[in-house]
DNA sequence: TTGTAAGCGTTATCAT
DNA sequence: ATGATAACGCTTACAA
């Protein structure tokens, strides 16, 4: 089926395509009998509007990216669901691209989406992300960027993070007021701030309330902090440290790895070993035993994250200049069975 | 930072727009030298075509468009993370929807993304969707459609799934199989033809094996098909037939919730009740006791759905016309500790 | 080998 | 109140 353009309204009525455009925008100095025929037309051929030509014209295209690292993953999915959400709410469309950790990935989709002319990106960098050129691309082109979750001080944009420092000494100093003593961490990759941030949060509980920082206890998830790293340091862990009694882990994912190995092999949650988690992953209040963990407010860290996005861009077109913010969103300690 | 143009490039060399394109785009019949200048100018000048120019002219965008239930959720991100995997790397983008399980939604974000001129789409459908009045204008439009999970058979396109008939009878064969009699199932909503394709699988196992059939043993799950209806099926269960011994769920999400209630109300899994999923959502091996469930190929689903597409919209582009493909990806049983 | 010009479907300015 | 026309940036048939 042929798909109706303004010319075809027009050469129906007899009429330009210009009175026809402005008829279908309301326009106040056009006749209301055109008008109404107008819309008669355009309803009757299903008209709709080709956005492709609205676009090169308009020189917007409603439509904004986002880079993430991963979607299958459910603090990501949280934060997607908050985004489109939002985005659609106001009228606009996400593409979404997934870096999968790696930075030339990253700098390649910048370029994708600035060609595709997208009004705006968000993103979460890559764990691997230690030069920021392409961001610096972005915001030279003027397109408004808010970084969240993952984020990078030196860039000059909004952006909408957690304070995982705070949370991780929150966390860890729980610990301790439960007597825990000798707490192991399960540090993220050494590059991105957030694992930083977890992980002086975590030194400075321990210092802040006199116990030694000991860098045995600390063990490194290279394997994409995940699962698998949880599983495997718990067990490097209960051999090179057995006298442990409790772990900060920096992801609730890293934490259920360990809690497997646990119940696995007999080792008692909380008695012998205390597991603290970090996300409030769903999944964390269904395992056994349920997950102590810290949440993140994803969904809301989405839907801020784009406030502050398509408020940027309307700022844009009517070249205000605007100030970036940036938003940090509480955490909360959820307690539950595992310490 | 301006964006340059071909025009830009044009006027740097003193040669026509027209050169200028045809040299990018490494024409035969352009000459050597001319081809060099503007090729250095333009990498000079960081150019990069306006898509939506190039969009307009070629009446194609690179942009394929999905709508599923939800993102929060590990199938669909799976499916996700395949389906942007697939595109990418044909270059292609892809704009994600979520109808949340709403009819008008999804007919809504029909009408934005072929208002967007995308070049295909991949849709999932809702549970509520029982009008497809939507689907037939995208192929009166000429835009491929392949439908994945969540298919509707009389539309006339690609699809891709799983035998969900087999699939559960595979998995109530396996219970009876182990000596299970009072089998329950926790079915999902009524509309889907998942859901009902699994139900009746459920049924025909058992009629098969010589159990009659008793309506009494099934469950609705109202409630999104979620953790929450395991949760309250399960308790409703247990005070309605206190003597059934399995249970056969539509989903890990659902049978996840009732190991919860079963662990917390001390019923043994799997000596009181053996549970058995379906998804093999990846937290299933997680859990205590791990959950035996059904793989559904999440990830190779995107894949294969997003091959078809393109493949489609390419046959497209050359008018060719195209069988459309039904295709049926293998499930297996994955045997853990609840049943 | 290069350039001219039409066209994609809109929007918006300026005449009429 | 309506319409002719240029423009957005690119592609491509055709002319030079």
């Amino acid at each position: 089926m042929k798909v109706t353009t303004l010319k075809d309204i027009a050469n129906e009525l007899g009429i330009s395509v210009a009175t026809v455009s402005k008829a279908l925008k309301d326009y106040p100095d056009v006749n209301k009998d055109t008008k109404e025929k107008v819309l008669q037309i355009a309803r009757k051929l299903n008209y709709s509007p080709n956005q492709l030509a609205v676009n090169l014209r308009t020189k917007q295209t409603k439509t904004i990216g986002v880079i993430i690292p991963t979607t299958v993953h459910h603090f990501f999915s949280k934060v997607i669901d908050g985004i489109i959400e939002e985005a659609e709410k106001k009228g606009y469309l996400v593409i979404i691209l997934q870096s999968s950790e790696k930075l030339f990935l990253e700098k390649l989709q910048v370029n994708l989406l600035l060609d595709k002319r997208v009004d705006g990106i968000l993103m979460s960098l890559s764990n691997k992300t230690n030069e920021f050129v392409h961001l610096k691309k972005v915001l030279s082109r003027n397109i408004p960027l808010v970084l969240f979750d993952k984020i990078e001080p030196s860039i000059s944009c909004s952006k909408v993070r957690i304070d995982d420092k705070k949370a991780a000494y929150e966390a860890v100093s729980y610990l301790i007021s439960k007597g825990y003593k000798k707490i192991s961490h399960f540090r993220g990759d050494l590059n991105p701030k957030i694992s930083n941030d977890r992980f002086e949060g975590y030194r400075e509980a321990l210092e802040d309330h006199g116990i030694t920082y000991d860098p045995s206890l600390v063990y490194l998830c290279n394997n994409n902090t995940d699962f698998e790293d949880g599983y495997t340091n718990a067990k490097k862990l209960i051999r090179e440290n057995p006298e442990v009694d409790s772990i900060f882990a920096i992801t609730d994912l890293v934490a259920i790895g360990a809690i497997k190995y646990f119940n696995e092999n007999n080792i008692k949650i909380p008695d012998d070993v205390a597991v603290f988690g970090f996300s409030n992953w769903f999944m964390s209040s269904v395992v056994s035993p349920a997950l102590t963990t810290v949440h993140q407010p994803a969904h809301q860290m989405g839907v801020v994250a784009t406030e502050i996005l398509l408020n940027e861009i309307e700022l844009n077109k009517e070249n205000t200049p605007c100030i970036h913010k940036e938003v940090i969103l509480p955490t909360k300690l959820i307690l539950r069975e595992s310490c």
